[in-house]
RNA sequence: CGGGGUGUAGCAUAGUGGUAGUGUACGCGGUUUGGGACCGUGUGGUCCGGGUUCGAUUCCCGGCUCCCCGACCA
């Protein structure tokens, strides 16, 4: 991508009603446009980060059998009417609408009895399952107070993995399956240091689900944790938890502030039995089907990225998520030959399949390099008329600041894909 | 939803009951070119509604907006 044709512009300075860090760097480096409280726009270099983390999601998630769907945000109210959760008393996050033909739509804000509504169409035996079905898209909740940037907002990017199985056995292999997932994931998203499994509270199903909470100064949640032992605790059932069962002792664990990035419930047969899911067994009885759900924030994982690993020149993607592998920086443009000479290195490199945003602008180097450390992507080539003299080309790496001086080949081997 | 703030140009800010200033960004001309250069010049602004007043961006009332704290957060 040749930057010169990118709409988005960086800015020195952040809006000053903007207080998160992850928003003051998306907002300064042109990941995204706020368009009001809790909505936010993904501009383009800011899609490409929130669909690189949704292949790494995609990838683990069709490792342990997941199969992705889309599902409509327009949600009946019939359906929640069945699983008693339409009434407002009961769930204050909703945004609904009315049908000009007559009625009240909700915009979705979970999908729990609407896949399970589905599931009645595709599931008879037990033979047909265990299934796990995921989705990755907006939902809406009508929150009394966006906060913290991109980290908490009214219309959000959503992955919801959800499982039917017949038996608990069935149930509690993919929960641990997909505990690993997640664990894969955030680690691939250069989080999974901080990151903990977390037990939290399980609501009305079970006595415990579990939380994937980052430890981070900026995070909303209170945790309490044991980094020796690797167990965390919600501050919300630290008092109900039973320690000694996890292994840890009161004493080991340390408060510490965190960002929920994902979390994994167990629902029993709570969904199944109120829409009418069930499958039969082997002697042809009706069971209700066991469900799970497993949820992952792509926008809030891509804020806690960058609240973590961004420094005070700006954003440090990892190679994972960052929008482009390689910011080529040319410099003397004003010299056509050297241009030229940029532009072929350009094209090896886009030839070679490296991902590359190149900076074809004209302007000054400071301007460039000060834009180049707050884009972040991982490598940073610079093209000047004393490379081109001097056949070595400047490799910076952003997260170490380490400096190389590669020749053209060495280049095009260190970077090449294929 | 309770409490506290906020609103001046794309962005950041100053100031004033009497023609609204600066930086940055942007346009044009010129000098520059390895860490956000410089000179000249230009475009562009007081959240909305009402009130007080000869006159309101300023004072008053109401609304809205955005931010923060709390509550809430399958």
């Amino acid at each position: 991508m040749r930057q010169s044709h990118l709409f988005t512009k960086t800015r020195k300075e952040a809006p000053a009603d903007e207080v998160a860090k992850n928003a003051q760097l998306l907002l300064r480096a042109g990941y995204i446009y706020k368009n009001m409280a809790g909505a936010y726009t993904f501009l383009p270099l800011g899609l490409q980060v929130i669909e690189k983390i949704n292949t790494v999601i995609r990838e683990e998630m069709d490792a342990i059998g997941g199969q992705e769907v889309h599902m409509p945000s327009l949600q009946e109210d019939r359906l929640w009417k069945l699983s008693d959760r339409w009434d407002e008393e009961k769930v204050d996050v909703w945004f609904k609408t009315e049908l000009s033909a007559g009625g009240t739509l909700g915009l979705a804000w979970t999908h729990e009895e609407v896949i399970t509504d589905i599931m009645r169409q595709y599931v008879s035996s037990y033979k047909d399952l265990p299934l796990f079905a995921y989705q990755i898209q907006t939902k809406f909740r009508n929150e009394m107070r966006a906060k913290s940037g991109i980290m908490r907002t009214r219309e959000f990017w959503m992955k919801d993995l959800y499982s039917f199985c017949a038996t608990e056995a069935q149930h509690n292999e993919f929960y641990e399956a997909c505990a690993e997932a997640y664990m894969r994931i955030f680690e691939r998203l250069g989080i999974g240091a901080q990151t903990y499994k977390t037990f939290a509270s399980g609501g009305a199903f079970c006595k415990f689900s579990h939380e994937f909470q980052t430890l981070a100064e900026a995070g909303e949640d209170v945790v309490y944790v044991s980094e020796e032992k690797g167990i965390a605790v919600n501050e919300e059932v630290l008092e109900e938890a039973d320690l000694s069962e996890l292994g840890v002792t009161r004493e080991e664990l340390t408060e510490r502030k965190s960002i929920e990035v994902g979390n994994i419930f167990s629902l029993g047969t709570k969904f199944s039995e109120a829409i009418g899911l069930t499958y039969k067994d082997d002697s042809g009885n009706h069971i209700p089907v066991i469900m799970g759900s497993y949820g992952i924030g792509p926008a809030r994982a891509m804020g806690t990225i960058v609240d973590l690993l961004s420094d005070e020149k700006g954003i440090v993607w990892p190679e994972s998520v960052a929008p482009y592998h390689v910011h080529l920086v040319g410099l003397n443009g004003d010299d056509q030959e050297i241009r030229d000479y940029t532009d072929g290195i350009y094209e090896a490199l886009r030839k070679r399949g490296v991902d590359t945003l190149y900076d074809d602008r004209d302007a000054r180097p400071g301007e460039k390099f000060a834009d180049s450390d707050l884009l972040g992507m991982p490598y940073r080539v610079v093209v000047s008329k004393k490379t081109k003299e001097e056949g070595k080309f400047e490799v910076v790496t952003r997260a170490t600041g380490e400096t190389r001086y590669l020749s053209e080949e060495e280049l095009y081997a260190d970077f090449a894909t294929d």
